[in-house]
DNA sequence: ATCCCGAGGG
DNA sequence: CCCTCTGGAT
């Protein structure tokens, strides 16, 4: 689509240029009192909406506020609360499972670099660059989820599915200072009008830049 | 590539 | 019914 990497760079200056001014406020919506809670509110977000995530962390935080609460919770009573966002056997064990490592590898304090966070159950690099972004203000990457994989093809940033890729390629043509309200905004975005079932694309603030606008009409 | 897994929308 | 929702581990 945009061949150059020069192109790929023209393109992202006007997606960000566009985001920016329609989505004044780019935050994150996982409701959290501390980095532990988004991190474990954003590994609860896997294949669900921050809505349902936000539903039960206030009952999971209520009773597990910590890294040393949640470590010392059964898998029973994390299974019971996390049950309705789907995955809830796998969540609740990597929830478990983070929160021990936490605990008696990091002394119940979160590591702050990349790799260390991934070597913790149920964190890869979407997850891991969701805290280090939000609650450190460290551009480690590219947040890369479902919305920011759709949006970013449609948009011509990049013609890869895989998800290390994707986050590569936008790492090389958005400015590093954005690396992370770009993602905050794609997914609001993603979520309000670029929906993935049906997009509403006469409301799209990006229709004018759109490489998919005249290919296939979409009301 | 496949599994995990429930809820909501069209 | 089918698709999608802020993925990660095997």
């Amino acid at each position: 689509m945009f061949e150059s990497i020069d192109a790929k760079k023209k393109q992202a200056r006007k997606v960000v240029t566009r985001l920016r001014k329609h989505y004044p406020v780019a935050e994150c919506a996982l409701h959290h009192e501390t980095p532990f809670q988004l991190l474990a509110a954003t590994i609860l977000s896997a294949q669900c909406t921050d809505e349902r995530v936000n539903s039960v962390t206030p009952i999971l935080f209520e009773k597990f506020p910590d890294a040393e609460a949640l470590a010392a919770g059964t898998q029973a009573q994390v299974e019971k609360i996390v049950k309705s966002l789907g995955f809830f056997r796998a969540k609740a064990t990597n929830l478990r499972g983070m929160a021990q490592r936490v605990v008696e590898v990091y002394d119940g304090e979160l590591p702050r670099t990349l790799e260390e966070l991934i070597t913790l159950p149920g964190v890869g690099r979407k997850t891991a660059n969701v805290l280090l972004g939000t609650a450190y203000g460290i551009a480690s990457g590219v947040v890369v989820d479902t919305h920011v994989r759709r949006i970013s093809n449609l948009l011509g940033l990049t013609e890869s599915q895989n998800p290390d890729i994707i986050e590569r390629d936008l790492m090389a043509v958005l400015p590093k200072k954005e690396w992370i309200t770009y993602s905050h905004r794609l997914i609001h975005h993603g979520r309000q009008i670029c929906i993935a079932r049906r997009p509403k694309c006469t409301e799209c603030p990006l229709l004018k830049i759109c490489p998919r606008v005249g290919l296939d009409p979409l009301e």
